[in-house]
DNA sequence: TCCTGCTCATAAGCTCAGCTTATGCAACGC
DNA sequence: GCGTTGCATAAGCTGAGCTTATGAGCAGGA
């Protein structure tokens, strides 16, 4: 069987799931390629395809969208205009998945790579994956290796000399190490559009925050350290989840008020999918720190990399 | 210019093209289910295929990417460490695709649908597709179609009653239409982090500027617009570029200083790709507004658009 | 204790997307 | 005219990913 998407129940006009109506990421790293050069053989050459195999895919790709993107000519192909705004969007999601890969290169290296560095989970998850890749940019050679672990993990693996570089998100910095601040992490409290608080006028008090059962990650994670200190005793939770991913997954479906960080929410927000609530007088906002062993200051691509994490 | 700037010959140890080491969308699709719901074979019932088939792909992409990403046991798989990182990196592509759908299932259904957009260029690509995203997600059965164009096109539709909201970029609002401003955007100038203006200490004159041959849109974009009106004269153009992806594609690649909105280089400044020139004392701010023709106000999913695109 | 139900893994076979090579046609410059 | 550049089409191959069928590990209830 061809079709897999007629036995499960589909929206007409939207047809399977989004794999089935966004082209592959081969076809769009091809099409910002015609975009750039302007003609679709030398886009293939550039790809390493040949040009039937351009004209093929960039078809299927027009015919997937039901829109015509480029105009052919005998001297050479442009974007419609159309075709400029899926180059566009293309470009985004290009983009995630150069970060995607840059942190799974990093990831894949656990062991003999030039810089190695260990992150908690947070930024590891939100903010380094840019570093990298503008970093490859500046050094195409360097080799990262990537840690990912709580506060205490990323002190151990620096102060054994398992890692260049770290990056955690506490109040405190771990003892033995120097640190520089490279930016600044708030947590904030969100809901689905549903939630009764999400049609508030006042904002909240810290006492209805620290009376109602939240949505949160597990005990000892950075977040919750923060939000149980800010409180000045311990948040009541609804669920605990191991992953940030998983919390907003649980908030996004109506599970209740959830406490994250701010990096994590950004798209939520945007797309209206989470309503961010004011809370009034909670102390949730925290430093992301670089750390190194006392004494030993980042050289070489470790001072490259903290030198991207500034402005 | 992407990461194809080897063309051809491929470093080792990062074997082919992005699209040979990131997995592809349905693979991403596959892990975030099975991140969500614990298990291999609910999260393959979830996207309507068999487990054996999830199974297989999850494996193979642990083996593209040679990390461990879910723990299998008889009771149900979790997401390793490693795992929940890949997870979040794939959410950002998986996200960047629903904005790519939107937009392009927008673009698609070009007449007879019950919400017709008509937005300039620079809104279109970089703002409505989240705000298709966030509509879908409050009216699933709302089709909305869109036209991109100039500011002039935008108001030609809407008078001629082929649309129902517009969004321009303008200083003026075209005769005719009431307007509500939704968002402020701010015309940046940006070069290469190779070009001597990135290491400068004081900010630039407008007076430099206007004297300097820079990358630009075409004449006639809203950009090049604003930009005349700020440096009270026409800017003059190193070379004229019909798209923002192009001029971005230039500036990146040292081709001298653009001019180009913020919205359009956030991750470019981000990855370091460009670099931000402090100008002084020139008025390259806009306002970002939606339009309707006087009278009409928007009701039904134009209002709900409406109301998503503010704060 | 054994059965039932959940999990995941493996095997064999099919289909289709996407690649290749080989060719043809149209437009431009010399 | 002829060579170059650009796109389209045709025929054939390969592999990724799907299916069905089956087996094996672990838990909980009769």
């Amino acid at each position: 069987m061809s079709r897999t998407e007629d036995h499960g129940d589909e929206r007409p006009g939207s047809g399977g799931s989004l794999a089935h109506r966004v082209p592959d990421l081969g076809a769009l790293e091809l099409l910002l390629a015609v975009a750039r050069v302007g003609s679709l053989g030398r886009a293939a050459r550039e790809l390493g395809i040949t040009q039937p195999a351009a004209s093929s895919r960039i078809r299927s790709m027009e015919r997937q969208l039901g829109v015509a993107l480029v105009d052919r000519s005998p001297r050479g192909s442009r974007l419609t205009d159309a075709g400029a705004l899926v180059t566009d969007w293309a470009l985004r999601i290009v983009e995630a998945a150069e970060a995607f890969d840059a942190g799974a290169q990093a990831l894949r290296d656990r062991r003999d790579s030039r810089l190695r560095v260990a992150a908690s989970m947070t930024i590891a998850e939100y903010l380094l994956p840019g570093w990298l890749v503008a970093l490859r940019a500046q050094r195409p050679d360097t080799a990262v290796s990537l840690l990912a672990g709580n506060s205490t993990a990323v002190a151990e693996r620096l102060l054994a000399g398992e890692a260049d570089l770290g990056f955690v998100e506490g109040l405190t910095v771990p003892a033995g190490l120097d640190s520089a601040v490279i930016a600044h992490d708030r947590l904030v409290v969100v809901t689905a559009p549903s939630h009764p608080w999400a049609r508030r006028r006042r904002p909240l008090a810290a006492e209805e925050l620290a009376v109602t059962p939240l949505v949160l990650r597990e005990e000892g994670s950075g977040t919750r350290q923060v939000l149980d200190a800010a409180l000045g005793g311990l948040a009541r939770p609804l669920i605990e989840l191991s992953s940030t991913t998983a919390v907003k997954a649980a908030a996004v479906g109506g599970a209740g008020p959830a406490v994250l960080s701010e990096l994590a929410v950004g798209e939520e927000l945007g797309m209206r999918r989470l309503v961010r609530i004011p809370v009034q007088a909670v102390a949730l906002a925290r430093d992301l720190r670089a750390v190194w062993p006392t004494g030993h200051r980042p050289t070489g691509p470790a001072r490259d990399l903290l030198s991207l994490t500034r402005g």
